[in-house]
DNA sequence: CGAATTTAGTTTACATGGAAACTTTTTCCA
DNA sequence: TGGAAAAAGTTTCCATGTAAACTAAATTCG
């Protein structure tokens, strides 16, 4: 509160190195794009984590429950959480299979499968506005380095 | 666990379409670089959210509370507890200015200037590591582009 | 002016996510 | 074999983060 800092404005911010770090980056960038997701998605009940989950084991029937957290990197305690919501939804089927009893096997009810067919137009929909944020070569760059980064450079 | 879908082992699963979320990388890659971050600097209490706003504050004398939680994206209510914390540690002042008595005003105390300054050098060199994840060339890029997204494209 | 609105920050009450300890089942050896 | 170790989930407890209602101060405008 002198004349040399008067107190900063928005625009004034200045962050210094920490414009460098990829961690810092990549949560800023995440917030602004999830905000939008928010935004726009809120009227269906939908959420991107859950929407995720039933689409890898719609994609995956009998995947076990431990190969699912680590693909998606969700920890275990938390996936535990995520799959008893689901199969208390009557989304989620868990089966116990009889050569390994301590492991959980995932599969999805009928209304499980009505649920991700019909939210998936919808979500992934949501994909072009995400995209109209940078130009679209600039997105196809910034989405192949994310792949290449994260190990997600999938096949389909 | 049939011959069709013997449940899908970790390489086996396939994530669709999802691999071309931008939403979905960006949350994929966050949670790879901020593991290795936890990894490496867990001996230091070293918080990268903390330090942010420490180190914001440190080259933003007088910025404001408002001000600070938009410019890192952090909602009020949760501003004010990371305040308070600092506070109640002795690392941060909050300041009433007479001109506006709602708002609140940051500065750093001398432990909060020695702390910023101490940790600074650890917490920056994590850079060189979260670089070493990516080709020199391809890091640049995808930090350019973050910062384009983000518009976080900083001067200093 | 002075009531109505807006702004800044705080409080409360809840949602999300994780670490550590625990249970059960399977595997590994001596 | 049978006891020790490992593996898969689950439970408990705690940290992080948010939404909504609230308080106090400043601004607007009839």
């Amino acid at each position: 509160m002198n004349a040399v800092t008067p107190t900063p404005t928005e625009d004034d911010i200045v962050i210094g190195e920490l414009s460098g770090s990829l961690g810092f980056l990549l949560r800023m960038a995440q917030l602004q794009v999830f905000e939008g997701f928010y935004r726009e998605l809120a009227k269906y009940e939908l959420k991107p984590g859950e929407f995720s989950v039933m689409w890898v084991i719609s994609r995956n029937l009998g995947i076990r429950q431990g190969a699912l957290a680590r693909k998606l990197r969700i920890k275990p305690a938390h996936m535990t959480k995520l799959i008893q919501r689901m199969e208390a939804s009557g989304y989620v089927e868990r089966i116990i299979p009889e050569d390994d009893r301590r492991s959980v096997i995932l599969g999805l009810t009928e209304t499980g499968y009505q649920f991700v067919n019909t939210r998936k137009a919808e979500f992934f929909s949501y994909y072009l506005q995400e995209n109209a944020m940078l130009p679209e070569e600039d997105m196809a760059t910034l989405i192949g380095l994310l792949q290449k980064l994260s190990g997600f450079k999938d096949e389909t």
